[in-house]
DNA sequence: CACCATTTGTTCGTATGTATG
DNA sequence: GCATACATACGAACAAATGGT
């Protein structure tokens, strides 16, 4: 759905970080999970990859999620020390 | 380091051209090598992208160095007719 | 091992809107 | 109005890591 208003004041990557947020708070994106590819958060949201990963960057800085070249990116686990050699 | 000085009558992009040029001509960055990314400029002087990319464009007209997308900006080898290749 | 699809990472290019002098 | 500067957004290409076949 488009969540993300153009128009508004605060800007789409800053909507989008906010809602990631909220689903993961939610647990609509339990702790471990995937979270939807960069490409997919794309389609879903209709805007620019540089504009997804400019949101997801966000979530990494606040520790949120983990980034995974190659696999995806994944909701931390409350109680997971980071550095979890792999 | 802030070499560039916002209240000096030359503009900051002008400055940062002249600095890059003089990194050039001086050797420290060699032929063929590649430049510091935008984002690195950006974060070495303090300036928007925008402001970064206005000094890089003046040398790439200048003929100072060739641009890569994806890969970055080099700088041209004396003798080389155009491009970098690898 | 090679190949390929997926995914994240990095980088440059362009454009728009806003603000300031 | 113009030049400068910054923040934002979208587009495109390349790179590297991973996993499946």
């Amino acid at each position: 759905m488009g969540q993300i208003d153009h128009e508004g004041v605060r800007a789409p990557y800053l909507q989008l970080a906010d809602i990631l947020r909220k689903r993961i708070a939610d647990g609509e994106i339990p702790p471990g999970r995937r979270m939807p590819s960069q490409l997919e958060l794309e389609q879903e949201f209709g805007l620019a990859r540089n504009t997804i990963k400019k949101a997801l960057k966000l979530l990494k800085d606040e520790g949120l999620v983990v980034t995974a070249p190659g696999r995806g990116m994944f909701v931390i686990e409350p109680g997971d020390a980071e550095g979890p050699a792999e």
